[in-house]
DNA sequence: GAAACAATATTAGTATACAATAAGGGGAGG
DNA sequence: CCTCCCCTTATTGTATACTAATATTGTTTC
């Protein structure tokens, strides 16, 4: 976990910048000038762009330049609609296969969560949201659907802490995720699939609100 | 197109030679013998690698090595699984949306196809089942969709090649292809997304009797 | 004054050199 | 004979130097 590379962490600094909103869709980025910032060689700064690149994040045109794409409000709604389906069969998956020291861990986090919701730590509580779905995710015992589910959801964070601002919505999350941990004790896969959708749905539904209401003030 | 940088022309030797089966799982790659081995330097080696990492095709650990992690018999099965939810999605998306020119576009496509199926050229033939799937990803109008399947249905592509060959199948496909164009001539969402998904879930069927054929001789 | 061409500067692509790290083998001590 | 430690080697990580391509700007010519 501690990813000591240069690369790594430059990869990890440029993203979590792009994906919190601090570097915009269009803005530029010379390879020399970030080394310079960052006090590192072109090197790392080129393999991190390049990783960015594949992810979709960025673009690079050959001898112009490279331009931020980030994730877009249509992205967001996009990414929400797959999530719905996906994120569904993750949770039938796991169903079956969740250990006990999972089930532990998914126990623990809701705690947290709801003990982060009274102090409204924002940022803990997407971290723990983060937490909750990975390890469904991992718990699918499909490494494709870990991958797949694991880039997607990372690239509606902001979305999602924007999300959880808007007023019950913080709740209602712990109200679902209540939920899909009940039907994974029941061991039914099919109402657990229909939990992890349901949640999904309302959380893009909330979005969407939310992204009106930002727009109407 | 013609991306003539050393590093995406290793990127996809690479990459066709892990999901063509030439380099299998467990497989070791030195930077240093692959950069003599292809008469380039280490540098666009190193990039390429990095890429493929970030795909999950292979696994680098710092300082010890870069070992081939490829696709196994259960990430093929996983990928059908999501493919048949996601590319329905992606076919109803498309129908509003597709234009005259797309609509032309996979029609010649599927024409192609009968020709090419009448002389047995099967990597004609998965080349073109791949550009009728792409185009449809496009017409989604969704970036996010047409990345995310677009990398999954690359890395079913040994798999399709395989499925191809069981007697009937190929007919059976351009059929299936039909049908998904009709509905989308018809303009109709629903029957698209059905025609799509049921597509994917007899290819899907069609591979797993295949990999059970290929076992029991 | 406008257009075209040439020179320059900016940028990415590639190669090479050097540093750091981890693994394995050999020698010394028990 | 076994074990532990150091040293060597193999490998990746990082920095830098060099090359090629492109865009821009300034100059010249019509």
């Amino acid at each position: 976990m501690t990813d000591t590379s240069l690369r790594n962490k430059v990869f990890n600094y440029i993203k979590s910048q792009i994906l919190n909103g601090q570097l915009k869709h269009g803005d530029a980025i010379i390879e020399s000038k970030m080394a310079e910032e960052l006090g590192v060689s072109r090197t790392p700064i080129r393999e991190a762009i390049q990783l960015l690149e594949m992810e979709g994040l960025v673009e690079s045109t050959p001898n112009k330049g490279i331009v931020i794409l980030g994730i877009s409000a249509q992205d967001v709604q996009d990414i929400y609609a797959i999530r719905c389906l996906v994120e569904g069969l993750a949770a039938r998956w796991a169903t079956g296969r969740l250990t006990s020291a999972q089930i532990k861990e998914l126990k623990k986090t809701l705690d947290l969560m709801e003990f982060y919701a009274n102090k409204d730590d924002m940022n803990e509580l997407t971290e723990l949201d983060n937490h909750f779905h990975q390890l469904i995710y991992k718990a699918s015992g499909s490494r494709i659907l870990k991958q797949t589910l694991g880039t997607l959801h990372q690239f509606v964070q902001l979305a999602r802490l924007e999300s959880l601002m808007v007023p019950h919505r913080l709740e209602d999350t712990l109200h679902e995720h209540r939920a899909i941990l009940s039907a994974f004790l029941e061991k039914d896969p099919t109402k657990a699939e229909k939990a992890m959708s349901d949640h999904v749905q309302k959380a893009s539904q909330n979005i969407i609100h939310a992204h009106r209401e930002s727009l109407s003030k």
